[in-house]
DNA sequence: AATATAGGATAGTGAAACTATCCAGGCAAG
DNA sequence: CTTGCCTGGATAGTTTCACTATCCTATATT
């Protein structure tokens, strides 16, 4: 197909198009002659990704094409892919100082490794939340731990059947998508809760 | 105290206190004469709040401010006000179609209520989930439905002893603020599965 | 009295993410 | 075969956001 109609298909203007390819996101379509040039469904595959990774998730362009980048080129290591992939998701911090999250992850008798970004990101939380006010301490960390593990081993089951290299990009995009999913059945549990016990109450 | 000392103590630059003032989040300080004003700790606690929130969850200005008027003028009931702070986190989706979402709440057997931000969002998540070439099945749902009821009740306990008021700006800014830590938690959890499953292998 | 700082208003900056214009070369219809 | 519209590619312009910087006047402070 040619761009206009990947700009249909996708509702992504031409304009935009042609941004993404000089940004390197979205490689270009193979040229046919000096002024044309054929598109895939994988460039409309990773234009929706583009799009889900960047109105969904609202991450910036940048982070978007490392995570891109990811999946075309992972690392040495699943591990080490889904490492890097983590440190392209918010709270973007760098830390140097992880005190508080080391303490949290040693008393839940997590694996503590300091390369890895979401220990960063776990002290950017603790610090925000003291100072919004409010408090994280052993108690509150064991609150959430729990079912969060429960949620992790029961998510890395599926991917055992899959090959290395779709795993990658699963793991890698799962990290990225299932999150405002996770968030938003959280609120909505909240939600239910609360609705329950309004209705206890008026009984 | 006076401005520079509040921009001293919270690190933020004068000109950007001045401009939080300009926006209305944060309030003037007491006007001493035409060229001077007294601020004050409950200042201080402002900035830090705004920081957490603009830096940690890295919402933009104008959603800070919402949460920030529902803290200071909550909605009739603790319920409704949460909705609304709901509704100033991602993501930012105003589907009107919510089939999908409607569909995995009545099968987890949560409350359905079309008013509530959340399920946009959780619609906007399935369908990131899916432009991404991810699955969202009943399965997939209930993986994560369990675990985060439990999350959500066991939230809500210490709440009951604190006053309405309290209850209120806890749980708004509870639901923006624990939720990075949530994330990094759940990418820590991955981790540490994946790694001790790794040292099982070597062995 | 001299100097420094505060408060307030207005204007300017820099990054991010597009969006628009331009141009030459093709392809396709008449 | 020529007319006209589309294409790929390059370059420039726009909009929004979140600050920064400059100015000015008044008033503390020394």
């Amino acid at each position: 197909m040619r761009i206009s109609e990947l700009s249909e298909r996708s509702g992504i203007p031409v304009a935009s198009i042609k941004f993404y390819i000089r940004e390197g996101m979205l490689p270009r379509g193979a040229a046919t002659s000096a002024t044309r040039a054929e598109y895939g469904d994988e460039h409309l595959a990773r234009l929706r990704v583009i799009q889900a990774l960047s109105d969904v998730r609202a991450l910036p362009l940048a982070r978007v094409k490392e995570i891109l980048t990811l999946i075309d080129e992972p690392d040495q290591t699943p591990y080490a892919t889904l490492g890097k992939a983590v440190s392209a998701l918010p709270p973007y911090a760098e830390e140097t100082d992880t005190d508080r999250a080391r303490e949290t992850i040693e008393r839940l008798g997590l694996t503590y490794d300091e390369r890895f970004a979401a220990v960063a990101q776990l002290e950017a939380a603790i610090r925000g939340i003291e100072a919004a006010g409010l408090a994280w301490d052993a108690e509150t960390a064991a609150r959430y731990a729990g079912p969060l593990l429960q949620i992790a081993a029961a998510e890395l089951i599926p991917l055992a059947e899959l090959s290395e290299s779709e795993q990658v990009s699963y793991a890698v995009l799962g990290t990225a998508m299932y999150e405002p999913a996770i968030l938003a059945l959280r609120r909505l549990a909240h939600q239910h809760v609360l609705a329950t016990r309004e209705t206890d109450d008026d009984m």
